[in-house]
DNA sequence: AAATTTGTTGTTAGCGCTAACATTTTCAGT
DNA sequence: ACTGAAAATGTTAGCGCTAACAACAAATTT
């Protein structure tokens, strides 16, 4: 509980029976130590339980430990959870945080961005959606050399390593989920067209019935833009037809839930008259009743891998990577709730 | 555009004709710089643009520039809001925000807080609800002497500094609100009885009706628990009575959507045959359709305070601060959405 | 006017770390 | 063994700032 004075590089040197450079060396990866070296001071590390100071390492090296992030939409619980994902394991690493919010008027972003950059001096940034398409942006940090990662872009995948799930995927499993459960009669209603998962989400449920020989309507496919009123506007129309459908899978939660009001409304029960999917796992899923079953984004893993690759410098040199490596896909998880069962109208 | 290097104590004590110390001084509110030269020095930063360096700053004094934030709920949105905002205002003043998230684990918790004294070696903390009325986490930090600073707390008011709103006027004047657009059958149904703020809005309620010489049945009045799904068991009850209110004043917004869902299944329109308001403004309140009328807590303000209290140091020593000193109030704002509109039931 | 106090400014050293260079060790090739 | 290069380690200086003390000027007292 005494205050166990924080142990300097210095002790660790001594303790070790080397120099403080060459300390310094190993916990900076360097290559030229050899391995005998290495283990000796790594187990003095272990043993004070040494952590560098960050400032002065800031100080006396090129380095400035930053990371920016620039995101877009502070209320979205997305950011909330990106966020504390993003700082803790910045603090792990010896990184700081700093966050920043993108201007609906973009010259006003574009200045903060290079704010980060020249007063800052950011080792590299995060860019969340929609501010990782914006091509001034990208421009301006690929001219300044400040290397970035990008979270589920939609364009330019080539520009930068990128962090993404298998959108396509989640939305052919979780179509086929409910083909298992015994829906044949499945809607949709397709998120916003300018974000790129919307087509991909829509495709992946359309190759499901396919893939499955189910044969929809045309009806059954609603336009929506990711809002909870777009969401009831497709939602009044589906479930005005005279023939129904049993199951609708909304491109996110929002619209979701507003697919379980509109029902509730009508007397219709959920699930058993019908089944109703989301996707995101965002807090309204949980809130609502009953819950929403939907597909969960691996949203921590996102944040905690940006930062480890932007701390690790490996794409501090974008010439010899080849695309493929650029590429970063994480599982998704599909979350049953009690917004969705097995088809009892057969 | 050109790289304006960034300008150093050095070049701003050249330029004013003074040493560094002097500069320095200026900077750190330091009382012994006579006026003429703190003017002098304050022109020349101010032209030259500069902003100490905050980790040579943190290496050469005793002060860490760092502030810790511990939080409970990661899900909140109100939690991304406060955050974002002490975030912003810690990097306008030079410091730097380490967020911790409580544990279920109490003493996992109180490690946690050590550690960030320890370790860290915070020069304060910021405390968020319901960690604000935590005995042993304002014990860990009192024996520390770290200055903290509480986010509406309820209890052991005299323990530190905080910041509150006045819940119990603004449940006064929403209910009041209420009256004026001509509703007297107004029901409520009460928070977590856990949460010291569930109480005063109650009371705001009462004493709004009483002072109106309104008098309401005891079956307007319901236990909730701040759930969504609280709110649709108390919302059953209220909407069953013979004699229905025309208006609910749910403590929270999730118990006010669940209010809107319920009426809307028992095709009851909102706002024209009955109103609901809300509290807190939270994203659900804009979410769901009609969006709530509610009450918006200064959250961005609050964290702003939170963060200028402890850097500025003035908590350092409590013993001579007076008990009312410790209360900062902020003022809410009553916020008019489609939930609520007069009362044509007359 | 000298002595003392008070207020203001300057000087020195060093916080913990790493860049750049200097030195020593290792080990292959002759 | 002897050379030369490469690999491993050490030495020096300084990043930008402030604590602690030193020095000086102004105000006050004797």
């Amino acid at each position: 509980m005494a205050d166990p004075k924080r142990a300097r590089i210095q002790d660790v040197a001594e303790q070790a029976g080397v120099s403080m450079m060459t300390v310094s060396r190993v916990l900076n990866q360097d290559k030229k130590v050899s391995d005998k070296t290495r283990e000796k001071v790594m187990a003095v590390v272990e043993q004070l339980n040494y952590r560098p100071n960050v400032s002065a390492r800031r100080l006396a090296s090129t380095k400035s430990f930053f990371l920016g992030l620039l995101y877009d939409n502070p209320s979205d619980s997305y950011i909330s959870q990106f966020l504390l994902a993003a700082l803790k394991k910045c603090r792990a690493l010896g990184y700081h945080l700093v966050v920043d919010e993108a201007h609906t008027d973009i010259d006003k972003t574009i200045e903060s961005v290079k704010q980060l950059i020249d007063v800052t001096q950011v080792d590299g940034m995060i860019l969340l959606p929609p501010m990782c398409d914006n091509e001034q942006v990208l421009d301006v940090l690929t001219k300044a050399q400040v290397p970035f990662v990008r979270i589920t872009p939609d364009t330019k995948l080539n520009r930068s390593p990128y962090i993404c799930m298998d959108d396509y995927q989640a939305a052919f499993d979780v179509t086929e989920h409910l083909i298992n459960q015994g829906h044949s009669k499945i809607a949709h209603i397709i998120g916003d067209t300018k974000q790129g998962v919307s087509r991909l989400r829509y495709q992946g449920y359309l190759d499901a019935l396919r893939s499955n020989k189910i044969i929809t309507p045309p009806e059954y496919i609603e336009q929506g833009s990711f809002t909870y009123q777009s969401g009831m506007k497709a939602a009044i129309k589906l479930l005005s037809l005279d023939d129904k459908p049993t199951a609708i899978f909304a491109a996110n939660d929002d619209m979701a839930a507003a697919v379980i009001s509109i029902a509730q409304k009508q007397g219709i029960n959920i699930p058993s008259e019908l089944s109703v999917v989301g996707f995101d796992d965002t807090q309204l899923a949980t809130i609502v009743w009953p819950n929403i079953s939907t597909v969960k984004q691996p949203i921590n893993e996102m944040a905690e891998l940006a930062i480890t690759l932007l701390a690790s410098g490996q794409y501090n040199d974008l010439s010899n990577v080849k695309s493929l490596d650029l590429r970063h896909i994480l599982d998704f998880e599909l979350i049953e709730r009690e917004s969705s069962s097995t088809n009892k109208n057969n």
